[in-house]
DNA sequence: GCAAATGTTCGATGACCGTCGTACAATGAG
DNA sequence: CTCATTGTACGACGGTCATCGAACATTTGC
């Protein structure tokens, strides 16, 4: 109790302006967190449950923690599930064409 | 001499169609490398040593490669220099609009 | 031939990465 | 209340990263 948190700390998001293009590179250049992406491209909210990625579920938390932190998703708290999201705006005011450059090319 | 190899090993360059989009994503994704290529995005060839680099010279050896293994750039060897280039028709056909967009981001 | 210039190679090192398993927390369903 | 669902926290782990320094290699110039 050396550090009483009062309640769980909210998700780091970083500011728009905050975003820094070596981490936003970095935080895309793992296979597992481009497939996570290009999922989440068309839009939508998605709970981390709903992907189907090869690893357990620390490993998401953590995946999901990356992207989070380097400002590529939003996290959202809903219930028991957390639900993510691009954060496509952002990312395209603070470098253009980056997301749709990266989603655009071949997965392999 | 349990290796006799002839002569030094030609630098790796992978083909177009082998670039991996999270390796190049990886060789962007350090301060000292997007330095290197946004130096190298006037097209022209420059030894390495051109290169005004905060670290010593190893390494400098060091992000080169893993630029160059990547795909990012060309090496090309001149008497006792290395020419280095953007390989950037290869990107550009294999990874419509990445190195635009990387190269368009704001430094910080 | 000798020395300078330009890089590479190698080993060491400390930090960080991606992975796992276990334990824990919070919410929703019965 | 109890339990399942969904996810986080934490510790461990092997591997890779970025860095350095020292030694070596290759070419050019004198």
């Amino acid at each position: 109790m050396l550090t009483p948190e009062v309640a769980a700390p909210p998700p780091l998001h970083p500011q728009r302006d905050e975003l820094e293009l070596p981490a936003v590179l970095h935080a895309l250049s793992d296979p597992v967190r481009l497939r996570i992406i290009a999922d989440l491209a068309s839009g939508e909210e998605r709970s981390c449950k709903s992907f189907d990625l090869p690893v357990v579920k620390s490993t998401c938390t953590y995946h999901f923690r990356v992207l989070r932190e380097s400002g590529v998703i939003r996290q959202r708290l809903e219930g028991t599930t957390r639900l993510n999201s691009l954060r496509r705006e952002d990312l395209d005011a603070r470098f253009p064409g980056l997301l749709d450059a990266v989603l655009g090319c071949p997965v392999s």
